[in-house]
DNA sequence: ATAGATGCAAACCCTTTGCACATTA
DNA sequence: TAATGTGCAAAGGGTTTGCATCTAT
């Protein structure tokens, strides 16, 4: 885990001067917990440390450190320009209390899939999106001191992160589990077995990194979500475990749900990990994306070997028969008719 | 149609004392095209019409606008305050074009449902939500000069809701006309074949005030989307109206797909109508509301003249019969047998 | 008569800048 | 020594305010 000082290092731009005081306000602005400090508030906190500083240096200095990655200018529209630092710090959403003037912070996968949306119906290209609700928090209403949370956001968002991965990972063992159990052909079971295996691994090491998590951060399980995500909060499996409920499912349509499943799930980890600032959360979805893609291969490879094999099977009962042409042409049409049966795979068509 | 004195003049508070000054001010500023003016530009723009209304007015009176509710305060973080009137203008998001400065208007209720789930998971209570997405725009991009357009948003805010609604009063149509040709009982078809009339009848009422709507308004079907409603762009009985495709369906089943779907329809347009401002908007996802609660209320009631019906008619079959008990068994064990079949409608049947 | 609206200019608040001085590579 | 950082104080910009002066009710 980088230290502040690391953090701070690894984003100084090359070419400047160093400086005890720049050195002093950025160490003193990246180790501040609560999140979003006023540019004026920093001015006084620094200057009661030390009264050599001046308002014109702290200024400076935090435009330096926005240019250099270090900082992130916020707005909450009571004209003075806020500041939080990205370390340890994902990018997120706030929820600001007009009261206390807390604010919280969240992210949201669905909302920003939503908003990528609406700016590409625009042809517009968004370069960062804000997204503030004001109104009253929890403590607030209820009349009580707002409780803050001395947990950094990124070890919050690897939990959620954590959890999402494990649910998929769930949902994953389930399908393959089943798919193992209802597999006709000896191959076909062996590989679901072994992706049944491999879930449960992943699981495995999923579930004792959250465990690790919690257990080094108290009270983590308590903190409120972060991260929200919908959209894969019930494990991107759960849907393609449920088709093989169905009568009449087939090694070869197991394989194209699967197949179905992984690509989407690949596809889903590594759009929202690459989107993510740097943190262990980023990192969990993009291992995730990763692992996924590589069952995705598998199946598919598997998927290729299962037609030939079938083809072969079919043109060896060819062989002894009068007219192979016929034979020949019968098992291509019936292999066309099964491909188009898949094509649209257990989708109730949307047009009338 | 409201004017903008006739909506200054319902918005205006009681108690306070008339002015030339400010109704000049307050009528210049409703009368603004451009969404959002500056506070010190509108300055200028009204000092260059008459020179004797002083600074301090104006921002005073933009003060009093948004108490009044005439005025929205919006912050895009350019360091001055700016202001956006009501008049014939919903809430709404932005995006911010950080070449051209100029902010384009969108609402999308998927995003607003969203938000809810977050500050409801957080205890939360909002007041307003602000979501700005900065980055170029499409002239911008282009290089071509910005297209401004002239309409007043709430023309395009109804017609995206007229769209929405058409779309699930043609989807409602399908599914009535299909339920009707698919019903045995005499009475069930009468049913569908009066709802299906209704739609019919709704449907042309919005089809008419849509084009009466494009024809009023030059290019207005040349608008971008102003209102994103993903979860209803397809119509609300789309599902529904599949669902008949599947065999088996009897008209119990029809009756309790339609009483779902209006259910669902009624609680949504509902839910979104009361949470949009005074509009054409909200008005057409009211009304609508109400309808698909009228049609609710006749399914429901239908139902259960069926219920009875049926009931009716096992007590007097079992009445002659030898053993009641098994004639109403094997009705009881079929109807489980196909409502377990259609919780799950994934598969699709291509036979029938 | 009197609360409320207006004008003027000064005050305000936070932020930025010009310039002389100090520091670092 | 030459480019970069710092301090001070002043300027800047947008907004608000105190106070005397009007003006509707």
């Amino acid at each position: 885990m980088q230290s502040p000082t690391e953090f701070v290092e690894t984003h100084r731009p090359a070419g400047g001067r160093r400086s005890g005081k720049r050195d002093f306000i950025v160490e003193f602005f990246v180790r501040q917990t609560s999140g979003h400090v006023a540019a004026d508030e920093l001015v006084d906190l620094i200057r009661g440390v030390d009264a050599r500083i001046s308002r014109a240096t702290i200024y400076r200095t935090l435009q330096w450190m926005v240019d250099a990655g270090i900082a992130r200018r916020v707005d909450f529209g009571d004209g003075r320009v806020r500041f939080e630092h990205g370390y340890r710090h994902p990018r997120h959403f706030h929820l600001v209390c007009k009261t206390c003037q807390q604010s919280f912070e969240f992210l949201s996968s669905d909302i920003e899939a939503l908003v990528e949306e609406v700016t590409a119906a625009r042809h517009f290209t968004p370069v960062q999106s804000v997204l503030q609700i004001y109104g009253t928090c929890e403590s607030c209403q209820a009349g009580r001191p707002p409780a803050r949370s001395t947990l950094p956001v990124d070890v919050v968002f690897a939990r959620d992160a954590l959890r999402v991965a494990i649910a998929t990972e769930r949902s994953g063992l389930t399908f393959y589990t089943r798919a193992a159990r209802l597999a006709r052909d000896a191959r076909g079971r062996e590989v679901f077995e072994r992706l049944a295996g491999e879930e449960r691994e992943h699981l495995g090491k999923l579930e004792a990194r959250y465990a690790e998590l919690v257990e080094q951060h108290a009270d983590l399980e308590a903190q409120p979500t972060f991260l929200f995500f919908k959209g894969a909060a019930n494990g991107l499996f759960a849907a393609g475990a449920e088709e093989l409920r169905e009568a009449g499912v087939d090694d070869r349509q197991a394989l194209l749900i699967g197949i179905r499943c992984e690509r989407g799930s690949h596809l889903f980890f590594k759009r929202y990990g690459e989107r993510f600032d740097e943190s262990e959360g980023k990192r969990i979805f993009l291992e995730f994306a990763g692992e996924e893609r590589d069952h995705f291969d598998l199946l598919v490879r598997e998927y290729r070997a299962l037609i030939a094999r079938e083809r072969a099977a079919a043109t060896a009962a060819a062989k002894p028969a009068a007219s192979g042409r016929t034979t020949k042409g019968r098992a291509a049409s019936r292999s066309r008719g099964t491909a188009a049966h898949r094509r649209k795979p257990a989708r109730r068509k949307r047009s009338a």
